[in-house]
DNA sequence: AACAGCTTCGCAATCGATTGCGTCCTAATA
DNA sequence: TATTAGGACGCAATCGATTGCGAAGCTGTT
């Protein structure tokens, strides 16, 4: 029977009361008496009325849908297979359920102006600043926008993500404090001077400096998120310098990974020859051969659940304030100490 | 200018005509004049009106939003994990645009009454049949559903997804032809002899008995999706039955790239001494150190398309039958030939 | 008995768009 | 000039819920 939908009107006429009384006990409000919000429910229970939720929203001027947008660079196809980003995704969810949100999934080089001004969303989370920063800037004013990542100065938005530039210093360091000298970096591409890849490389530099330890370029190569582009960034970073004792995959997990892979193939073993530093802690890096070394955005524990919970200050009128989420150096095989 | 919405009727206003007429020269209805619909366009871009899409589809009785449900089942966390679920979600999505559609994400033991009744989505999509489908074929005359998975002669609901049998048979008789003799298996759990897992293991014995190679249920072993329980499932394999020359890992590639670390770990090469064939060709497994023979499904390609398409059918009222989607084996380097 | 004060519920406007039908105006035809 | 056909647009109902305000009905007090 897919026409027999049941309004509200019908439950009323059921009932012989007005649609007011119908709304007002469904909604548990005082001004109805216990013997008749009771018979109500039970009409509506037997009967299978469930809301229209649209009908409310117009009327409540509100959706209760969130929209995660997950911005397609110019020329990047592996967004969607990073496994972080689904992680993401699946915690965010979960923190928006429990506010009785739902979350709108949106692919799309930036926010269109549809979905902001008909409502369709009540608020936007975007993860990671985007191909044109400046758009956010001129939204976020307007509607209720969290970036997950790093907050840089020039940004009137709010973001929330961990220190990225601290905890690859501290990663880097710990590969120091194992004795390793010769640590081989593997960055996203800078985009300008901004990114949170170039954070972490500034991080690992940092940490070669407190360290005493001069910078050499050739330690230094660069990949996307994926896989192929991390294996060849590997293979070239141990052409460059053959005599490398670590690598710091700042870009991903999945890259460290790869170079995992492309050290073996290269005859080293891990972590004796060289260790191997990821950046995410994906599930997939835990177990997959050797458990790897990284950082981890504490995404499915803090960072969504601050996420959603600084939308919905804003959701609610609120002017909030970029959070830093505390990551944290999880050590495991992949980085051992020097024999 | 949180609150300055400008809604049809202001528009309205601003050109000196009634809502009627707006409404129709931005729908382009032939009975608008061409002057005073250029008119109406201009202002209404002038001032960034965006139709109110919520409205819209109160009146219209549609959302434009198709619901994908991925089931959580009893105790899988794994779900999240695997890079099937993600780029099949991105497949869909991309599906969906052509149509205007949009996706709500759904991660939920079975589909909520809540939202198949209140119209928050036209259509639904569910991946897999989930922990329990009889929720499913009570569903299915109610409201347009499109579960990607195999065929099932109990369930009247309508399906779209390979043929798990023949393809599984085809990825085994392929190793066959190269020569391999002692063929394991790593399946997923057989819920009621009605699993994908199951139909791809009765694919295996198949292709064996065909060519005339008795089964031994030392070959044979359980996993689920993800990279743990698939290295687990690997090992014990590899205890049963330290002789053999290939494993199909039936559930998944993710399991695949897990026993071939596995085999790693004993010292065997691949595909030198056991060759692998995987299940779903995600990307991670395209280069991932071995170049992982698989079975793909399809579904950036034609499934997703048909799967989308086949809702939309039924969104139009269309009974539509169920689908059958070409998968195919792809041959990588991990099971090599014997040489 | 009359009036005040509650509790309980209905009326009708409202959210922002869509659309069947009616009306007005212009132009063509007899 | 009277009539009519048809093009262009407005009126008002409608989608399904929410809510301020007003109107009952009831109890209790003097």
């Amino acid at each position: 029977m897919r026409n027999s939908k049941i309004t509200l009107a019908d439950i009323a006429k059921l009932a012989g009361v007005s649609t007011s009384t119908v709304s007002r006990a469904l909604t548990d409000s005082p001004q109805i008496s216990v013997a008749v919000k009771q018979r109500i429910r039970d009409l509506a229970e037997a009967h299978d009325y469930q809301i229209h939720v649209g009908a409310r929203n117009l009327r409540l001027r509100k959706s209760h849908i969130v929209a995660v947008v997950l911005p397609i660079e110019a020329d990047d196809r592996e967004m969607l297979s990073n496994p972080f980003v689904l992680e993401f995704i699946g915690a965010v969810q979960m923190a928006l359920r429990q506010f009785e949100y739902n979350l709108l999934l949106l692919q799309q080089k930036r926010i269109d102006p549809m979905f902001w001004r008909s409502n369709l969303a009540d608020g936007f989370i975007q993860l990671g600043h985007g191909v044109d920063p400046q758009i956010l800037n001129s939204l976020a004013p307007d509607i209720p926008l969290v970036v997950w990542g790093p907050q840089f100065s020039d940004r009137c938005y709010c973001t929330v993500g961990v220190d990225n530039w601290k905890l690859a210093q501290q990663a880097v360091t710990h590969l120091i404090k194992l004795g390793r000298q010769r640590i081989g970096v593997l960055c996203g591409g800078f985009g300008k001077d901004d990114s949170e890849s170039y954070l972490r490389y500034c991080g690992y530099r940092e940490a070669l400096n407190l360290a005493g330890i001069s910078h050499d370029p050739a330690l230094v190569a660069f990949t996307d998120f994926g896989s192929v582009s991390g294996y060849r960034a590997a293979e070239q970073l141990l052409s460059q310098a053959p005599d490398l004792d670590a690598i710091f995959a700042a870009h991903s997990d999945i890259v460290a990974l790869a170079a995992i892979e492309a050290l073996r193939q290269s005859g080293r073993t891990v972590p004796d020859d060289v260790a191997v530093v990821g950046f995410d802690n994906v599930s997939i890096g835990v177990h997959f051969g050797m458990p790897l070394t990284t950082i981890s955005q504490e995404v499915q524990t803090t960072g969504a659940q601050v996420l959603v919970e600084t939308l919905m200050k804003q959701m609610a009128g609120e002017v909030t304030p970029s959070v830093t989420i505390e990551g944290k150096l999880i050590i495991r095989r992949s980085c051992g100490a020097i024999h």
